[in-house]
DNA sequence: GTCTATACAGGGATAGAC
DNA sequence: GTCTATCCCTGTATAGAC
């Protein structure tokens, strides 16, 4: 299948939501026109829509994507018989993820709104299902025992603000390696859940 | 001196700026257009910039007198000397504050990218100040053995982004009232610290 | 103080040439 | 597959009547 002069199918389409993604981090959804999007990416404006139907199905893409793969990636972790174990796992896991990824996970919490109600409603059962992760290690570790909690659906959403917090202010060049605020947070976490150790 | 027919110098300022709150809370500051704001309040879109020099100033006032307020409330808080009382009457005053103002709070943390440079520092520099409250009380605490933490700077992160979090989800007509949601996230934050206890 | 009218730039999206 | 050209709408902000 030899390609035509010109054509660049494979490749524009990824740069596209790469280019996208950049923007929209740094300006938000609203502010960034499909011409910027275009000039990033070295096209004009109308040979967008060969890559997306409109701009709202782009960002609902960008958002999907990125929670798809952070939710394959928390299944792909081996399952830690020891509570404090699996938590400590979560955390380390949860930050080293976000940090790794600043413009879609930013994305992701700010854009929310500027999602369709039906593209958000897609958007927000897979963040239930992400956050159902850490409710289920939670409550095995009430069941256990091992963690002293009154409410089990509070402090899964008290420990992932707490988690997705680091992306507001870390930076690779701060005077904390990732895995020392990783650590530190995931010693955070633990103690917040009155882990009996 | 009295006022003239039709004139509503007094009123309309903050029912402009009421009307703005809510709309960019809703929508974002990018997506919501001045004529909108206009309707709102029921006058033309023009009648605006009799209140505001532009819609920027509109978003940085906003911002700025929530801060203020904000850094007041919290200046006038009795100060208890024990490091513990100090944790939990910050805490249960974030939460309460936060959840009594969440459009303000919202603009807060998510238009901050759409203020101009000088207007970006001068809020988070109010954020950065009420930020230090919060870390006199853990350093405190360090300091005269009621905390156990590695990092006063990192745990006040954690400590707020926690208690903040309580905004993307309370709602008045859920199953827990605002105390209950207040003591438990008090609790959390004292053993996040390790507050001897 | 509020209105209408308008200037002017830029938005998303499409049509049709190449 | 990409381009130019264009449609039509909406954006912020101002001028001048009342």
């Amino acid at each position: 299948m030899a390609r035509k002069a010109g054509s660049h199918a494979e490749t524009t389409g990824p740069r596209v939501r790469a280019a996208a993604q950049r923007l929209i981090a740094r300006h938000g959804y609203a502010a960034v026109s499909m011409r910027q999007i275009a000039a990033e990416v070295g096209v004009q404006a109308g040979a967008l829509y060969l890559y997306t139907p409109d701009k709202q199905t782009l960002l609902f893409d960008l958002m999907r994507i990125h929670m798809e793969e952070l939710l394959a990636a928390c299944a792909a972790l081996p399952a830690p018989a020891d509570p404090c174990a699996a938590l400590e796992q979560f955390a380390r896991f949860h930050i080293g993820y976000h940090i790794d990824r600043p413009e879609a996970v930013f994305i992701a919490y700010m854009e929310l709104r500027n999602l369709s109600p039906e593209n958000f409603a897609a958007i927000e059962d897979l963040r239930r299902r992400y956050e159902q992760r850490l409710a289920t290690i939670l409550a095995e570790g009430v069941a256990q025992g091992s963690f002293a909690l009154p409410d089990v659906r509070l402090a899964t959403r008290a420990v992932i603000a707490m988690l997705t917090g680091v992306t507001n202010w870390f930076r690779d060049m701060g005077p904390l390696t990732r895995d020392e605020v990783a650590a530190c947070y995931a010693d955070m976490a633990l103690r917040a859940v009155g882990a009996a150790r």
